[in-house]
DNA sequence: CTATTTATGGACCGTTTGGTCCTTAACCAT
DNA sequence: ATGGTTAAGGACCAAACGGTCCATAAATAG
């Protein structure tokens, strides 16, 4: 054996998402990314390849923690409507804190890339589909509980639910005020009654 | 009085906003944007000053062309309701038609650029509250004819009509499928019942 | 201690970036 | 016809781009 890293491949990734994260992909230069992941351009190359690499990593990486954090919330709640609001609550309070507001990493992938990328589009795609069906397993215990209209197929309303989050996120972008997301997310959650 | 110009300036202005449309800001070369609108670096920097002013410009285009005309669609209607409806099936025919799928260029800028350039920022929400306010009409005049609920402010039911047409653009890029986002517009109308 | 293996910093590469500038060509009023 | 004025083509620029490569440093197995 030879020489170990002096980093941590975790720890970097995580670093090189949240500068793609803020600034996009075109946006974000390799001097942005070696100089936030704190490592050197030959350490780079070697341990990702390229930056397009880098990048799809980076999103894959998101969809094992953050996303998969959001899933769970939803996943393990009793209450299953309440754990609907609270994800529409979170978005909330991150897009109205202090600080740039980045948005969600998914959705600034799907706008950016999704469409000119084949390979970022399937990860966007994987990493959806998961939340959409985390947003039916809610929406279908709701229903079982009877505090979710049984109106829609469960998968509709996941569907919907999914695009409305997108829709908040898009919306917090232009215009972070806290009344008018609120008054979004009512709207949102009457269409569940 | 001299030479004349060679080119239209509001002729190019729309190829430069076509541009942008598709690629993005940052990834958008100026030589991208001189190939597509036709005319040499001189007269680019002659008439529009640089990159970033020639792309406010366009968002101001597309707020008094292409936005301009979804609100003309909102506001002339005599069936307010099925504008509404015919406006989200535009969107679903434009993101399943054949070709790249580009979503709106206002909700493109609002991802890429609204949270960290406040001049790109303010042209956007400038834009989207023409929007929202054509909702709002639109909406009170639903509710005066009675297809519209009123359980919500008029002004509320538009920012979710505004923010719902933000999901479904997004929804769109990922996911294509016209029958998925039928099913989410479905949803969306059934809450103004 | 040495040999081998591998991570590292940084020099280097050609290309492209946004932007400037100067020469040349075209136009219109006189 | 000509002079004044302005548009346009393209040479040119320094800086930054993504990416390669090599000499050096460091760590472990023997």
């Amino acid at each position: 054996m030879a020489r170990p890293r002096e980093f941590d491949t975790d720890d970097v990734l995580e670093k090189a998402m949240q500068a793609f994260w803020s600034g996009g992909y075109a946006a974000t230069s390799l001097a942005d990314l070696t100089q936030a992941m704190g490592i050197s351009k030959s350490s780079f190359y070697e341990t990702f390849g390229s930056k397009h690499e880098l990048f799809l990593a980076t999103i894959e990486r998101y969809g094992e923690t953050a996303a998969e954090r959001t899933v769970g919330l939803l996943e393990n709640s009793t209450w299953a409507k309440g754990a609907i609001a609270a994800v529409f609550e979170f978005v909330i309070d991150n897009a109205t804190a202090e600080g740039e507001r980045r948005g969600c990493f998914i959705n600034n992938c799907a706008v950016e890339s999704a469409s000119h990328d084949g390979a970022v589009a399937s990860r966007v795609v994987e990493c959806l589909a998961r939340l959409e069906s985390a947003f039916e397993s809610a929406v279908r215990r709701g229903q079982e509980a009877g505090d979710i209209t049984s109106d829609h197929d469960p998968q509709i309303l996941a569907r919907f639910l999914t695009s409305s989050l997108h829709g908040l996120i898009v919306t917090s972008k232009a215009n972070p005020d806290k009344a008018n997301l609120n008054d979004v997310v009512r709207v949102v959650l009457a269409a569940l009654d």
